[in-house]
DNA sequence: TGATTGACGTTAT
DNA sequence: AATAACGCCAATC
């Protein structure tokens, strides 16, 4: 079955849904990942499109500096740092998190580890 | 139809 | 260290 997805947020849709629960993933690893490394910023529009019952653990997407977009100026930056939490993952109030440590490479292969 | 914006990233000053 | 500007491309006005 070809399953090549139809548009650009199907295959962030699929790569955001393969972060392992207590991993982090950045907005250009998944953009890497779904085949277009030049396009982390269309990442952060699909999933700012994302309904609030979303599956999607799109709560573990940080940017590659390892914290929560804007610190809290994002409407919902304090409910991904809530969320995060919630995963077992260690979060500060501005929303900084451990790469080093909860860093997940996708299928595309460790650039660093 | 063209111009502006954006849940980012990188480089330069 | 912090701030400014550029790049990249889709969605929106």
């Amino acid at each position: 079955m070809s399953g090549e997805p139809a548009s650009f947020r199907e295959a962030v849709c699929a790569a955001v849904a393969r972060v392992p629960r207590g991993a982090l993933a950045s907005y250009k690893q998944i953009a890497w990942m779904v085949g277009y490394p030049r396009r982390p910023r269309q990442v952060g529009m699909v999933l700012r499109g994302l309904p609030e019952d979303t599956d999607l653990p799109w709560h573990r997407i940080v940017n590659s500096l390892g914290y929560v977009p804007s610190r809290g100026r994002w409407w919902g930056a304090m409910r991904q740092i809530e969320r995060l939490r919630a995963e077992g993952i260690e979060v500060d109030d501005l929303g900084n998190v451990d790469l080093a440590r909860y860093g997940w490479n996708g299928d595309d292969g460790p650039p660093g580890f």
